[in-house]
RNA sequence: GGUCUUGUGGCCGAGUGGCUAGGCAGAGCUCUGCAAAAGCUUCUACAGCGGUUCGAAUCCGCUCGAGACCUCCA
């Protein structure tokens, strides 16, 4: 098993990976709110946790990875008032909050497929666990840690603290400087202590998201959810736990407090943060209006565009950073990155089609083993130190030069031997495929390549040349494709 | 205002108390019918000012700039 480390935001340092159960990993990420489509910055942090993930299985590890939907429960603005966002949109739309639900569900889905994500062991979904939610909340009044208030139950913060809850550990909040800054729109009233969180919220009467409960119809809050999957499907206390770095302060801290209230202990063995993705320096989110829809990244129509693209260059950009930085943004880091991206899948390509060959009295060259050996190590370095990617791809692009060298027969691979050569191309294609999650992205602009070969054939056909003809013919129909030879003009169709 | 992070070469982006990260862009060379690709070599750095140290871009302090969080956010 690889020396893996990790930045634990509770401790502030990096720490050896030590998961509880080894080789099982319990791993949590919060997911999307669905009131909207994901945008780039979204699709950063997730595209980190997937890079974990892969990189955890593929070094041996039996990971068990949830990520949730939060479908209920997230309110519009500040503070526990306001509307619910999936209910609100779904008022806007004229429809029901479940369809709400289920488009943007569906968009999330089809935006990380394309960004090569691979999909949770289990996804489940705040409207799903309702009955878990009023349970958590229920355990939490009996225990004295939370109290029902015009029918809305909050989580009291100062009882939590008494029992030594060390509310704001994670995020580095002290509850006095909090208790001071607090802003006026909170506790409308209902609340013994400003600081305390919704469990549990009445609905008006023309709130459309509610359910029956020990306090009259309402819904849960929208921290409750991740404590009660989290706990459900990977115990009262697993690994890891990610999420982005604005969730640090409250979310996950309202998830401590509410499973070390309900459980006793603490739930998450290593927290992890990723930063944001940063436009012109400034966060992107969508209430700067700076955010990009990955559709629109993928066709190059956003204003700040100046071209499209491709959803394995932009992950690509996105691993060249290490995840706890921000990563700013621009078209020309874009750009180099494209060209970066396909050096490295060139290299992919060579690598897939070599074959180690020996020879006779070729020696093997230490110095070519050692550089190999370097590159290698070099990636496995990066990785394990708080999964820097960026440490990572320069390994390989130094093995990629090893590769070319081999490719253009400026290296022989008896030079390297049988045994390098094999730890060169298991590592080079593993991490790239595998790790990274990084394939080749086929050039399917067909047309454009078919009516290249048709001019090849209509000029041979002039020229009577018919063994070419035929040839042209042949290796069309050996891609599926046929030749309609017609009076007015030459085309292609699939074969049918 | 409070808490925290950050400032690296033309651009992006790692990292470390002394040893060339890497990619993109630029220059030269090799190869080449021409070109491309590839390989080799190479030029631009560590915000500013102090301090600690044999030695700091790396640690400390201050100044300046940027950003995040402080109940919308991945």
């Amino acid at each position: 098993m690889q020396p893996l480390k990790i930045y634990n935001t509770l401790s502030r340092e990096k720490e050896l990976f030590q998961p509880i159960n080894a080789p099982h990993v319990g791993m949590y990420v919060c997911g999307p709110t669905v009131y909207n489509y994901v945008h780039l910055g979204n699709v950063r942090t997730f595209t980190t946790f997937d890079t974990l993930y892969r990189y955890l299985t593929y070094i041996g590890y039996k990971v068990r990875y949830v990520r949730n939907i939060t479908d209920v429960g997230h309110l519009v603005g500040d503070g526990d008032e306001g509307e619910d966002k999936v209910g609100k949109m779904a008022k806007l739309e004229k429809l029901e909050p479940m369809e709400i639900v289920q488009r943007y569900t569906n968009d999330f889905h089809k935006v990380l497929e394309q960004f090569n994500l691979l999909p949770p062991s289990i996804e489940p979904s705040a409207t799903g666990h309702i009955v878990e939610q009023i349970q958590t909340t229920q355990t939490l009044i009996e225990k004295g840690l939370a109290y029902e208030s015009n029918g809305s139950v909050y989580f009291d913060i100062a009882k939590y603290n008494e029992q030594g809850g060390e509310y704001g550990k994670l995020s580095g909040r002290i509850i006095e400087d909090l208790l001071t800054e607090t802003r006026d729109l909170d506790g409308v009233g209902e609340k013994r202590n400003p600081l305390d969180f919704a469990l549990w919220k009445k609905a008006s009467p023309e709130h459309i998201m509610r359910w029956p409960s020990p306090w009259g119809d309402g819904f849960p809050g929208w921290h409750l959810e991740c404590t009660c999957m989290s706990t459900k499907y990977l115990g009262e206390t697993f690994d890891l736990h990610g999420g982005g770095m604005d969730l640090k302060f409250p979310h996950h801290e309202c998830e401590i407090a509410q499973a070390k209230g309900t459980y006793g202990i603490d739930p998450v063995r290593y927290w992890m943060h990723s930063n944001m993705l940063t436009v012109n320096g400034q966060k992107m989110s969508k209430s700067l209006g700076n955010s990009f829809l990955p559709s629109e990244l993928f066709a190059g129509s956003h204003p700040l565009l100046e071209q499209a693209y491709s959803p394995m260059t932009v992950r690509f950009f996105m691993l060249q950073s290490q995840y706890r930085s921000t990563l700013d943004f621009s078209n020309d880091a874009l750009k180099a990155a494209q060209k970066g991206y396909l050096r490295l899948i060139n290299g992919l390509r060579i690598m897939k089609g070599l074959e180690y060959v020996s020879e006779e009295g070729v020696d093997i060259e230490e110095k070519h083993v050692a550089e190999i050996q370097k590159g290698v190590q070099g990636c496995y370095d990066g990785l394990n130190d708080d999964l820097n990617t960026a440490v990572a791809i320069a390994g390989l692009f130094n093995l990629v030069k090893k590769i070319n060298q081999l490719y253009t027969g400026q290296l022989k691979s008896s030079q390297i031997g049988e045994e390098t050569f094999k730890l060169l191309k298991d590592t080079f294609i593993g991490l790239i495929e595998e790790v990274l999650g990084l394939h080749e992205e086929k050039n399917s602009n067909i047309d454009a390549f078919a009516s290249g070969m048709l001019e090849l054939y209509r000029e041979y056909k002039e020229a009577r040349q018919y063994d070419k003809v035929d040839q042209i013919r042949t290796y069309f129909k050996s891609n599926g494709l046929v030749i309609k030879d017609m009076k007015t003009r030459i085309d292609w169709a699939y074969e049918e």
